[in-house]
RNA sequence: GGGUCGUUAGCUCAGGCUGGCAGAGCACCGGAUUUUUAAUCCGGUGGCCGCAGGUUCGAGUCCUGCACGACCCA
């Protein structure tokens, strides 16, 4: 009685809608297939034709809303291309018309019909015959206000995609972009290859990865954190463009820039430098943006300040959003690592000692007291660069040329042997990348994993068979990986990760 | 890991400060309406107020813990 109570309103509707689908079946059997003659989008373009000629058309799609007007009915139907409005009238349906009794916003249907327009100029179907093709058992979010809340968006995304416009838009643009990407490296001569998920020894990057256990070998697996070293692999064995579009998997936090599974684009090219994969990076924001947007500027959203304001006598807070032009015509600005981090610490970062740098992050409030692991000097400096510089780059920036010790895959600086040859574009605070001229001497890469194991960086591995690759010789060689995630998010000007991400890492629901 | 905020009907939200019958709109059900479009009009159903404790004569409201989420910090 109890158990029947408490859900008792949660079933109300759900039983009203099998009630009719139960009557639905024992007349008919839903139709495994229905042939269309045009989208919505088409019936919306062509009308003028199709109305001229009388035509015939069949559209099918998802019931949004059904007004009813005496013996009519007004309904508006969604396909994946839009809106059509469907006219059911019951001098022209007879029997069929009272059968739409049992049919629900959300259910979907194929209907035959001839175009028209309504008084109000409304490009409509008058129904001359239709199908259920499914029917919906539970109501769809309101029609007016959606879907907003943002758990329910993530946990029932087929809701939110149904319910919000900006969802489709965004995940519709992130598979465009991720195509364009494709388009540019391929039209380059670079070559898509697929290198494995699975590894036993994970490397090129610094972080903790998920682990897993390969029955049959016996053996624990790691899942990558990137894909650097297989590739320069590929480009020893002689491919000498290569690309990799994939995930790789971080165990670590969520927030508004990283998922735990993030997908990055890797490219390699031989013979080039990392002044030539800037130029490269230049040349791929100018594509999508122009091909995306037919214009080489957009607008991103970095920050949205709240502040409270006096409403009719209550206080509300309100979003404020803090806007930046992005302009892809002009070359980016450049700005090396170690000038814009002395200039804001007042001392030469590669002659610092621990100590002081931690005295530094300590001030400034980016390390706590009492901290139970102490982070390395890596960390700690990256700390610094991001709480002290990169927080102020909102135009897209090359940042270049980092100390040689935070980046072991990373070939000498050219100039300074106390430098490495990297960059990482940076937009609206945002690091998008990280790209290097390659290390090709396999007798100093395996001194700098050695030293990274030495300053027992937390997840430093040494990788001898990449080691072993290297000694038969990888030409000077450019590499670059690309977060796809967080570069959607500046062309769609989303404002969290999870946004641009179909389904977003959530915890389970318990109990 | 810490701080702030949130969780009330299927959906969107009031109510909460100051404890006293659980509210609205949409959706749903019944009726009217043959070019409506957030259709309209009349009538109605629907609640473990996130979960578990505590204070109190009495808790959606106050206190504690927990879960999930958002933002900020680490």
């Amino acid at each position: 009685m109890s158990e029947k109570n408490s859900k008792h309103h949660d079933q109300d509707e759900r039983i009203i809608r099998l009630k009719k689908l139960e009557l639905l079946k024992s007349t008919t059997d839903f139709p495994y297939r229905f042939d269309r003659t045009h989208t919505n989008l088409d019936i919306i373009t062509n009308f003028d034709e199709l109305h001229k000629q009388n035509s015939t058309v069949r559209v099918a799609g998802r019931i949004f809303s059904i007004r009813e007007h005496g013996k009519t009915k007004f309904v508006d139907l969604y396909d994946q291309t839009g809106k059509v409005q469907l006219y059911f009238r019951k001098d022209i349906l007879s029997d069929l018309y009272d059968k739409l009794e049992l049919i629900d916003i959300g259910d979907l249907i194929g209907v035959t019909g001839e175009v028209f327009k309504t008084k109000a100029g409304e490009i409509t179907i008058l129904v001359k015959s239709y199908q259920i093709l499914n029917k919906s058992l539970r109501p769809l979010p309101e029609k007016w206000h959606g879907l907003t809340d943002i758990e329910t968006r993530y946990r029932q995304r087929y809701l939110d995609l149904m319910a919000n416009p900006e969802t489709k838009r965004i995940i519709l643009m992130r598979s465009e972009i991720i195509r364009l990407m494709r388009k540019f490296f391929e039209e380059r001569g670079f070559i898509e290859i697929e290198t494995p998920i699975l590894q036993p020894i994970y490397g090129g990057a610094s972080a903790k990865p998920f682990e897993t256990y390969y029955n049959v070998l016996e053996e624990k697996m790691f899942l990558r954190i990137s894909d650097e070293l297989y590739l320069k692999r590929l480009i020893i064995g002689g491919i000498e463009k290569v690309f990799e579009i994939g995930k790789d998997f971080r165990n670590e936090g969520v927030d508004r820039f990283h998922n735990p599974e993030f997908t990055q684009l890797e490219a390699y090219e031989a013979y080039k430098d990392y002044n030539d994969m800037m130029l490269l990076v230049e040349e791929l924001f100018r594509f999508l943006t122009y091909s995306l947007y037919q214009t080489y500027k957009i607008t991103y959203t970095y920050e949205y300040k709240t502040e409270e304001i006096e409403l009719d006598g209550k206080k509300q807070t309100v979003k404020i959003p803090l806007n930046h032009e992005l302009d892809f015509s002009k070359p980016w600005r450049k700005i090396k690592f170690c000038d814009a981090l002395n200039e804001k610490l007042g001392f030469n970062i590669l002659e610092a000692s621990y100590e002081q740098l931690k005295k530094r992050a300590l001030e400034v409030g980016i390390l706590e007291k009492e901290t139970s692991q102490e982070p390395d000097i890596v960390k700690l400096i990256d700390k610094l660069f991001s709480h002290l510089v990169q927080k102020n780059i909102l135009d897209p920036t090359f940042v270049i040329d980092y100390p040689k010790i935070t980046t072991p895959l990373a070939r000498t600086h050219r100039e300074n042997s106390l430098l490495v040859e990297r960059f990482e574009p940076i937009i609206c605070r945002i690091e998008i990348g990280n790209a290097f001229s390659e290390l090709n001497d396999p007798i100093e890469q395996r001194q700098r994993f050695e030293d990274q194991l030495k300053r027992q960086e937390k997840y430093a591995t040494l990788d001898a068979d990449f080691i072993t690759a290297l000694e038969y010789g990888m030409p000077p060689t450019a590499g670059i990986g690309l977060g796809i995630d967080r570069i959607v998010m500046i062309l769609t000007n989303a404002e969290s990760i999870r946004e641009v991400i179909p389904f977003p890492q959530l915890k389970p629901l318990k109990g």
